[in-house]
DNA sequence: TTTGTTGCTATACAAAAGGATACTGGTATC
DNA sequence: GATACCAGTATCCTTTTGTATAGCAACAAA
């Protein structure tokens, strides 16, 4: 019970929660980290990212490419030829991102076989996308 | 240039991307991940977390605080004194984020320092909150 | 000359997320 | 009796995010 209301330390829990929020901050929306990934396998033009990352319309991943070149993950060249040509390309900072990505990549894939064998045994849970 | 235009795999890819949309739908939102280090420190109440949390409003704690329950992160129990006491509290489950959750806070101290040192030396950054 | 491609921008709109404020029922305290 | 606490709800509003659609300049191919 709570006769004995717990004292938080604080400091490092709130220390900890300020992090996050940079990094979800910077990584904020539906799109940055699929375009990261994207981009791991080469670098792209505007129009193979559009078509990789089915169903963003250009309008978004045009500002989403330029908060990832604020952030210097990503960097934009353009070259003269006709039509002209864009290329997008990772920065040495972007694999900073690393380890983040592939914790959250290692989560999902268990969560997701988690949420099948729940459901198989009929317990309530909330779907995937 | 891209005269070698640049094959992608694809497979691993795809998988890393549709792994990675997994986690960002579950822990979606400004608050999930700071709800969930806030509880770390032990089972709070909603007031308690309220106040750690300053800023967010009751009905989005609430909100939050569903999902997390549906996603089997957070347990709630209800005791009954008077008034009504209820307690949130982490799974065992919530535990399985903790690499994730390490991953992003370490992320984001280092993004944090690199803002200052580039602010430092006046080149353009984006801002932080 | 028409059509197509590239890398966007512009406009309008819809949906989702989040915030501000007020309030409720039950009980305890002043 | 008035006020305050708890754990939320209810209502309304703003901001952010995302979609749909159209268009443009510079070519190039048919």
């Amino acid at each position: 019970m709570i006769n004995t209301p717990i004292v938080h330390s604080g400091e490092a829990c709130t220390k900890s929660i300020a992090a996050i929020r940079d990094t979800l901050y910077v990584l904020s929306g539906k799109w940055k980290l699929p375009i990261i990934i994207a981009l791991k396998s080469g670098p792209s033009r505007f129009k193979d990212l559009q078509r990789q990352l089915q169903d963003i319309t250009p309008k978004i991943l045009s500002k989403e490419l330029k908060e990832l070149e604020l952030n210097e993950f990503v960097t934009r060249t353009v070259y003269a030829t006709s039509p002209v040509t864009v290329e997008y390309n990772l920065t040495k900072y972007s694999e900073t991102l690393n380890k983040v990505i592939i914790e959250m990549s290692d989560w999902g894939l268990q969560h997701r076989k988690r949420m099948m064998n729940n459901s198989r045994k009929e317990k309530k849970s909330i779907s995937l996308q």
